[in-house]
DNA sequence: CTGGTGCCCTGTCTGC
DNA sequence: TGCAGACAGGGCACCA
């Protein structure tokens, strides 16, 4: 489910409101990706940090003890604030505190909350090693973008899911952006000359933006953690449009798969 | 190293 | 109505 836009807009949603607060009691439900690695009872007590991001994963720092979870939504999950109660049936986490409830629904489980004691130590290490840049990062540049893609012969619409070069662009917003750059998803990335891959870039950054601004894209579930959804999806140029007239040049929108995910373009406005 | 596939798990929708 | 199959926003492990 979540691309960067909703774990972010999920980020803001809680972070605030947790800041300070003091974990009383934590719950699990059945078994996430990973499991959680830290006995349940030597986190009540913590206190709560900033939450913070990373790619698509999200980092509740604490203290006492110190370390954090480090949390990732998977293609099911998102997060609500509220009271404590029951876990529903889907839901598989709740962290209880001083200030409310944070709890995780995640029907499929693809999702992970795990403790680590740093960003800098394994698990969270390892998780978050080999990620490219953050979009918004101003160090990132077409030229950047160029020196990562440019061994790769691998398409590019599986280098942005891969997160190789800049995350936070899953399959809506990769195929949004690559539709705005005017690039063909089965381009090798390694094709695409400087220029091609700032306007990338750019459009990378305008398509998250946008969702950002929108609330994020709410195909069946999504909902921040006070459950409102997004409405990026009816912005969207390509995605799930399969045989709709492209935008910008009126052309069928088509839809292949690549690496078992579907991939949505406009054949006439996107080159090689 | 690299690119490709399978798999984790559950719900929903489609077509027979 | 029932049921099988395809498909879904992600990412890891493993293979050749």
């Amino acid at each position: 489910m979540p691309e960067l836009p909703e774990v972010e807009i999920t980020r803001r949603s809680f972070a605030e409101a947790l800041d300070g607060a003091t974990v009383t009691g934590v719950q699990l439900g059945k078994p996430l990706r990973w499991p959680l690695g830290v006995p349940i009872a030597s986190l009540v007590g913590a206190t709560l940090g900033l939450a913070t991001r990373r790619a698509k994963y999200l980092w509740l720092p604490m203290s006492g003890p110190d370390g954090g979870l480090l949390l990732h939504l998977g293609m099911s999950g998102s997060l609500a604030l509220g009271e404590e109660r029951m876990l529903g049936p889907h839901q598989h986490f709740a962290l209880h505190t001083s200030r409310g409830s944070l709890v995780l629904t995640d029907p499929r489980r693809f999702g992970a909350v795990v403790w680590s004691a740093g960003l800098a130590v394994d698990p969270a290490r390892k998780l978050l090693a080999g990620l490219g840049a953050e979009p918004f990062d101003p160090a990132l540049t077409g030229a950047t973008l160029r020196a990562a893609w440019r061994k790769r012969r691998t398409p590019i619409k599986q280098l942005l899911l891969a997160g190789e070069g800049v995350v936070g662009a899953g399959n809506i917003y990769a195929c949004e952006a690559l539709w705005r750059a005017g690039i063909r998803p089965s381009t090798p990335g390694a094709r695409l000359s400087e220029a091609r891959c700032e306007r990338l870039r750019l459009a990378v950054r305008e398509v998250l933006g946008q969702a950002l601004a929108l609330g994020g894209s709410t195909l069946r579930d999504f909902s921040d953690a006070h459950g409102v959804a997004g409405a990026y999806q009816t912005q969207a140029a390509v995605y799930d449009r399969e045989g709709q007239p492209c935008p910008r040049c009126a052309a069928p929108i088509q839809r292949v798969v690549q690496a078992a995910r579907s991939t949505y373009f406009c054949a006439r406005c996107q080159r090689p």
